[in-house]
This record gives C-alpha cells, sequence and structure tokens, in this order.
DNA sequence: CGTCAGGTAGCCA
DNA sequence: TGGCTACCTGAC
C-alpha cells in the first residue's frame, strides 16, 4: 500500500460528486475503475492510502498537483460559495480520459446516477477487457472504436442513447479526440455539439472534467434551480445563466459550480 | 399502474 | 429565438 500527504482533499466527496460513475465501496476502501486502471484508495485525515495505480498517475487524476486553497479563495465570491466551501472543501475537479467521459455523459441525459453507473458497467463487461485486482473482478473501459455493436449497446439498457452511443463511438477515435483536446473552451464544445445526443450540457461536462476547461459550467436542472433562486430569479435560459456564471465566477466557473452543486445535493434540497 | 428523471433533437409558432 | 414533446428504462 503506498501513501501520499494531502491537504484540501476529501475523497469520498470528490468520488460522490457526480463526475465518475464507475466506483464501488468495499472493505473500507473505495475502488475506481478508470479506462483501464482498476485502484483502491481510502483516506484517513491527511493520509491517502492508495493501490493500483502509480503515484503520478494518482495525483493527476484526483488533480492532487493544485493548489486547492487557491483555487478555493479565487471562487469564493459571496456568502453563498462561503457555505459551500465551508461544507465541500475538499470536493476536486478530477482529470478523466475524454473518451470515457463522453461515453459516460452520453449516459446520463434524463437518467440518474444509479442506472448511468449501471449502463457503464454493463457497457464495460460487454465491450471492455476482464481484469482482476484484488481478488475481484472488474473489466476495463471499452477502447475506442469498440462500443460498434448496437444490439449490445442496447442490451446495456442504454435506451434511446444506443444510437449516440454508437455514432459517438465512431467519431470519437485517436485522432478526433486529440484535436478537440487542443481546442480551447469554447471550440471543443462546439466540436462536442456536434455530436447527436451531445448538447451544451454534456458537452460543458466533458470540456470541464476531461479537457481541463474549468470555466465549463454545465447547467442541468438543479444547477438551473439554484441559480435562479440564489443568483438570478425569473426565467433565466441557459445562455442567461451561462453568461452569468462565467462573467461572475470567470475562469473557474465549473469549479463554483461543482460547489454550489454539491452543497444543495448535500441539503437535499430539490 | 402512472409519473418522472443530472438532456437533446425535432418540430412549430 | 422560444416553447413544446417524445424518447428507453428503472424507480417510486
Amino acid at each position: 500500500m503506498k501513501t501520499v500527504l494531502v491537504e484540501d482533499f476529501d475523497l469520498k466527496q470528490t468520488l460522490a460528486s457526480g463526475q465518475i460513475f464507475r466506483t464501488m465501496e468495499h472493505d473500507g476502501f473505495h475502488y475506481v475503475l478508470a479506462g483501464d486502471h482498476a485502484f483502491k484508495a481510502k483516506q484517513d485525515g491527511r493520509k491517502l492510502l492508495f493501490d493500483g495505480v502509480s503515484r503520478t498517475f494518482l495525483l493527476d487524476f484526483l488533480r492532487l498537483d493544485e493548489d486547492h486553497a487557491f483555487t478555493l479563495r479565487r471562487i469564493n465570491k459571496d456568502a453563498h460559495m462561503d457555505k459551500a466551501i465551508a461544507s465541500c472543501r475538499g470536493l476536486r475537479i478530477m482529470r478523466q480520459d475524454p473518451w470515457e467521459c463522453a461515453i459516460s455523459f452520453l449516459c446520463s441525459s434524463a437518467s440518474n446516477i444509479p442506472k448511468i453507473r449501471m449502463n457503464l458497467f454493463a457497457l464495460s463487461k460487454s465491450f471492455g477487457e476482464k481484469i482482476d485486482y484484488d481478488g475481484m473482478t472488474f473489466y476495463t473501459f471499452p477502447e475506442q472504436g469498440s462500443i460498434n455493436n448496437l444490439r449490445k449497446i442496447r442490451a446495456a439498457k442504454t435506451g434511446f442513447r444506443a444510437d449516440y452511443i454508437k455514432k459517438a463511438n465512431a467519431f470519437l477515435h485517436e485522432d478526433s479526440i486529440a484535436r478537440i483536446s487542443d481546442l480551447p473552451y469554447s471550440l471543443a464544445r462546439q466540436a462536442l455539439m456536434r455530436l447527436p445526443g451531445i448538447g451544451g450540457k454534456i458537452a460543458d461536462c466533458i470540456s470541464l472534467f476531461s479537457l481541463d476547461h474549468l470555466q465549463a459550467f454545465p447547467v442541468d436542472t438543479w444547477v438551473r434551480k439554484g441559480m435562479q433562486e440564489m443568483y438570478l430569479h425569473g426565467k433565466p435560459n441557459e445562455k442567461e445563466i451561462t453568461r452569468f456564471a462565467q462573467d461572475y465566477f470567470g475562469d473557474l466557473a465549473g469549479y463554483a459550480q461543482q460547489y454550489l452543486f454539491q452543497y444543495r445535493r448535500m441539503m437535499g434540497k430539490s
């Protein structure tokens, strides 16, 4: 078991913030499946115990290489943010693989976390490769281009999203992903939105969680409600919400979104 | 049983 | 541009 010292980090909170879905708890550890990695981790105060991946991978994946206190100071703009930060302080935005992230959020439309999770475990089992880790059997996330059988995509209970997934599989090969990864935020967003099934919200999730565009501000139904109550009032449309958020929170708008959203979920508001 | 989800596309005014 | 609605499926 390896150890790394962490500051302003909360593993549980980070893994449970709706960024990734292929996780499970077992025997006091969090097991995380990401791409073809399987690892486990456990936090004890400032000590983060982990096994299964290199320290380099872990620090990058969990964004432990950034000065998080600085990030939090920059997004702490008002009393709402101050409260959210106080209760979610260790939440980090992870750095996922864009391909897995795209398929994950294609599964997310009009769905919920348990179901998205089920879809992704099923797709991995169907198209990925078996890996035995720590006495358990897991599956890697399918390689780019390999999710190419509509019948099997449907068998993963993806419903009306199945065609979107198949088309994304055809388009998102190594070259196109590399090209999109090199684009600035607004162009990457536009490029992603050319794929069927990817609108503004999903494009923003992919931008924020896998392309290092921390200014991306995904607006889903919960964020819309929250922003309406806290900042905008009336009936703002998605464009107005986004514009406000990016003006107000600046280039870390996505971080602010994660905190407001997570805080709201913790408070159990609906 | 209906209703409803962490959205999007397609259709219509 | 703005306002509908259908869409698979599982969970109340």
